[in-house]
DNA sequence: GTCTATAATAGGATAGAC
DNA sequence: GTCTATCCTATTATAGAC
């Protein structure tokens, strides 16, 4: 029995890239199995259910990938406020400077939302949360945490989109900097 | 010669609700159809190159009906801060306490961005660049001013995205009152 | 200016061989 | 596990009558 020509893990991450890029209208078998360079039936063998699995599988990726590389390290120890400049930075990396759209707020748009409501829901609120922690350990009550957390990731999802419409990336540097200056004000300067 | 059934700017209005909760590759020609009331070939007869003179026609109305509720009243006479404090509740209205999509996002998103790139651009900067203006004659410098208005965007832009994917609309509510409150605290309390 | 009818294509999904 | 071939539907777009 033949073995898969590569891990799963690797299928789900070139689909995530042109669910990133198109969104989920615009996203096409034929560009999924291009990228992936599996054939429709291979996708489908994967994927029973077709584009929904594949974007349901995107997610649940996203899901890991965000707790690894954000969730939990904002919730790790050391300092609250190196945390979060480190995750400020694994931001900036991520989303490329404001160069690569969001996969989020690609499928809340067009007519996916409603598909996929649940698991984007939690993951926005995982994130706020995750920010909301460090920002408590930090020494901010929990609703000014709350606030300042939600505020960030707002922030983040409009300048991607600000970005992408002004093909202007250093808007999303610009409005990194303003999250790390306000964290840095609401922690004591 | 008969006149036509409804004025070209109703017709376009339509075209702008359905592009507005779908999306451009979402927005399918017989959604289209249906929600204007025309077939596909009256369609065809006022937009003779399809879906993108359909989208065109929305940005530039999109465009007037900014420049008229928004960007003027934004330059106009009367205290800077009360002129920004109507464009908030302008914007709350009109996206329906955060309820509603935005236009803007959806065609930066999916596989109109290129297509739709200048006009997006255009928008996005007389957006910035009203707002900017009102908070220099609030005293702000042009750095400053620049500043705050690009991040009141983002954050417009953000919150919509936010409020869609928690399906809570009071994400909205918070981030129009965050904006308020911060023009408020760069214009001197 | 609007319609019905229709073309031509692209879309998502399946069958069955290997 | 992957492929080729195929199906059916929806999609964009056009033709031509009224």
């Amino acid at each position: 029995m033949p073995a898969a020509l590569m891990p799963r893990e690797e299928v789900v991450e070139r689909l995530m890239k042109v669910v990133r890029q198109r969104g989920y209208d615009g996203a096409s078998l034929a560009e999924l199995s291009k990228a992936t360079g599996l054939g429709r039936s291979s996708l489908y063998h994967y994927f029973p259910d077709g584009k929904d699995d594949m974007v349901r599988a995107v997610l649940e990726q996203l899901e890991q990938g965000l707790t690894t590389l954000i969730f939990e390290p904002l919730r790790g120890s050391g300092p609250p406020r190196r945390r979060l400049e480190q995750m400020i930075s694994t931001i900036d990396a991520y989303y490329r400077g404001g160069r690569e759209a969001c996969v989020l707020g690609n499928l809340v748009l067009g007519t996916s939302r409603t598909r996929f409501q649940a698991k984007l829901r939690s993951i926005f609120d995982q994130w706020t949360d995750a920010v909301g922690a460090a920002l408590v350990d930090a020494g901010l009550s929990r609703a000014e945490a709350q606030a300042l957390a939600e505020d960030s990731v707002v922030r983040l999802e409009g300048a991607l989109i600000v970005a992408g419409g002004t093909k202007d990336p250093a808007v999303f540097a610009r409005t990194l900097k303003r999250i790390g200056a306000d964290i840095v004000a609401a922690t004591g300067g």
